[in-house]
DNA sequence: TATGCGATATTCT
DNA sequence: GAATATCGCATAG
């Protein structure tokens, strides 16, 4: 149950992607755990080249590609062999907006970052970045935040067809960046 | 605001 | 060939 204490724990902690043209960083508010033996979770299967990432150990970053237009942004939560991950769904764009705005087109603040596939376009995230340690000195890490972190609200799980009642989803209450339909995030 | 559906490509069966 | 950890646009209420 590692994970799933994770996926908690990722919630006001910051995401940071250094690129050519600047620093891209965002607040998590959104986070799904597929912890061990999660019939949901891409490891579940057994390794293989796809998700082999997962299985690397703990703390870093799994990009996956899904519904042939989006990435995912995991983070790898447990130990090396084992497959787990804590799916990052939503952020609060903090640094490098412009940025993000350009790479998408301009869309709206609200929009930018609400939603997993949404998050991966701002903040310039996709296959380069699959298997990157996010403790360590690279262009992608995770930094903490001096903001506090406000009251973290739990629910279902979003988009899945396999053990969909686990309350296994993470998000900031009253955070206009969480993505979801509205009654989830009471 | 809420619901529905098509697009899209990689992986697994 | 089917399924998929989604998005954006369309339509209706």
């Amino acid at each position: 149950m590692d994970t799933v204490k994770l996926a908690s724990y990722l919630i006001g902690k910051v995401v940071v992607h250094d690129v050519a043209q600047g620093r891209l960083s965002g607040r998590i508010v959104e986070t799904e755990a597929y912890p061990i033996g999660d019939p949901a979770g891409h490891a579940f299967r057994g390794k293989t080249a796809s998700n082999s990432v997962l299985f690397l150990g703990r703390g870093y970053a799994h990009v996956y590609f899904v519904y042939g237009s989006s990435f995912m942004l995991n983070v790898t939560s447990e130990a090396h062999g084992v497959g787990g991950g804590v799916l990052v769904r939503a952020i609060e764009a903090l640094e490098g907006i412009d940025l993000m705005q350009r790479s998408r087109g301009g869309t709206r603040l609200i929009d930018l970052t609400r939603g997993p596939g949404r998050l991966t376009e701002a903040m310039q995230i996709d296959l380069a970045q699959n298997g990157m340690d996010l403790c360590a000195a690279s262009p992608l890490w995770l930094a903490a935040t001096a903001q506090e972190t406000g009251a973290i609200g739990t629910s279902v799980r979003i988009g899945l067809t396999r053990n969909v009642d686990r309350p296994w989803r993470f998000y900031e209450r009253g955070n206009p960046y969480v993505s979801g339909p509205k009654k989830l995030n009471q």
